[in-house]
DNA sequence: CAATTACGGTACTGTCAAGTTCCGGAACTA
DNA sequence: TAGTTCCGGAACTTGACAGTACCGTAATTG
């Protein structure tokens, strides 16, 4: 991801686009910006009356290219990882939407007294982005529906059902 | 991490590390599968008679400050995570052995009666290993004895100690 | 001790990419 | 049409870093 390349895939010269940027870390920093914003508004989430309905109403086919994309733009980001800055605000910013929207869709879990109330929804709702996380960046195989429906059915349902065995709270 | 910075800490001159290895790929490559050496034995592994027991001691101080290390490495590698070889020889090769050490404790616990029969293991021995690297690497923070004993008491146990719920049909 | 080898250090070369400068031409304006 | 502004493109400068060449010296061997 050179600025020539930048350059060339918006057929436009260089000096256009540092006209418009004044160094390659602002123009990474937007670009971050810009792919963060969620398509997924907070206050029009599904609403399908289970845990299981409303996750998976979450995944459409387009968060799941969308999702390789966005590993294919981290795993070209290179060096930006040295600078926490850009992990903190960008890559994490990624992340963090999906992570509220699970807490959401879980407390309400809860208040339908759906899922035990005692259940860990902090450690929970950071579940499926983790996994989806490491299948597409590490494991490089596909997030898709037949994996995200194993994740679901067999490991964050069957934990959020039963009561946890110890009480434990995680630093947030 | 530069080659002059490899041969400073090494007290040792850039010619003599390139006298030992061709080139800075072969280096990394070598470093890699150094670090990837496990040392937890798979056919010593913990036999506490719980998985919960055998999980925690898998646990050690010694490899909390490893894993960090590690992620330290890895946010230093900057340009290698566009080659596709090195992620799946170096960086996947560091969460592999811990996966199939999940599996094979939770393999026993079925084995026990400890845990359903009917538990997505596959899924579930690659829990632990895609959260730690999620918080170690993303959210930077820490993976210490506190969230990983919520991890496995608060999701994996309740999970693993169910039967799936109803794989039903819903919606497409 | 003398000869050879291995090493640490430093200076050099080549390459690649970020950032700058400049120019010719298109598009808009009067 | 003439003047002005903006843009694409290409050449250039600069800095960082991989890889190389070389030298003085310490260790090794006979």
């Amino acid at each position: 991801m050179t600025m020539d390349m930048v350059a060339a895939r918006a057929k436009a010269g260089k000096a256009t686009v540092y006209r418009r940027w004044s160094s390659k870390v602002e123009l990474v920093r937007d670009s971050l910006a810009w792919m963060n914003r969620t398509h997924l508004e907070l206050d029009n989430l599904p609403d399908t009356g289970t845990l299981r309905g409303d996750l998976l109403a979450l995944l459409k086919p387009r968060s799941i290219e969308e999702d390789e994309r966005k590993y294919r733009v981290f795993a070209g980001m290179g060096s930006f990882w040295q600078h926490s800055e850009f992990v903190e605000a960008g890559i994490a910013g990624f992340f963090e939407p999906w992570i509220v929207i699970n807490r959401e869709l879980m407390h309400r879990a809860v208040g339908r007294g759906e899922i035990s109330a005692s259940a860990d929804i902090e450690l929970a709702c950071e579940v499926i982005t983790s996994m989806s996380y490491f299948r597409g960046l590490i494991q490089r195989k596909p997030f898709d529906k037949r994996y995200f429906t194993a994740l679901i059915d067999g490991i964050l349902l069957p934990a959020l059902k039963n009561p946890k065995p110890s009480p434990n709270a995680v630093d947030q």
